[in-house]
DNA sequence: ATATAATACTACGTAAGCCGATATATCGAC
DNA sequence: GTCGATATATCGGCTTACGTAGTATTATAT
């Protein structure tokens, strides 16, 4: 059977790099837009819904404590940041592809 | 309104790739598996459907005459050509979001 | 001759993703 | 004291993508 179970969402990437230093769902929202340059800009059905999958895959996960503010805090797991390193991999072996077609295109 | 509406699929980048050079389906199906090192594989159901939404968006189209043969060959437009060159760029700065994270992370 | 590979294509189902609307509550500024 | 921004969350629906299974024809190998 043909299994291409390894690409990730641009929003799940995101959200994945912005929990590398713990933040809060709202943080989330306003840090992936900042960095992806205004890009990518999240509606809340989207980022609590991703929120919901990547807790329930065991690659972010609530901290723990924090009963002082509404604020509800997240990061990334190891897991996380695996799926991430294999994301990068993917994602530079796309790139190195199509520069090496672009590159015989030119000439 | 967000919108969010510029990331291809894998299965659409690498079809688009495989068409600098005038193919017919079948071959693409064929050529994906190899340039992709085997990730990609395409049943026909895929490979149909994305051929023929890349046709209907101008990305691809059909090559003239060849009434000789039965293989149908396509290949890339002009505007394909700068699909997967924003596609790059994207992925590229997706890479090097991702990439200086991690170098932060590490330290 | 016949089986197998090459080649093209459709129909249908399912799952995932994303978004808008909506609800609710608090905080700060003016 | 009111309004906009901050903050969390759910629901329902739309769209798309992908896969499986099936149909059909022709070329090639044995």
């Amino acid at each position: 059977m043909p299994e291409n179970k390894n690409a990730l969402t641009e929003v799940v990437f995101y959200i994945l790099l912005s929990l590398y230093s713990p933040l809060h769902g709202y943080g989330i929202m306003q840090n992936v837009k900042e960095i992806s340059g205004g890009r990518v800009d999240l509606g809340p059905g989207t980022l609590y819904g991703a929120i919901n999958t990547t807790v329930s895959k065991g690659w972010i996960q609530p901290m723990e404590g924090e009963k002082n503010s509404r604020k509800k805090e997240y990061q990334i797991t190891d897991t996380g940041k695996l799926i991430v390193q294999n994301e990068i991999s993917r994602l530079e072996e796309l790139v190195s592809n199509g520069k090496k077609i672009l590159g015989e295109d030119k000439r």
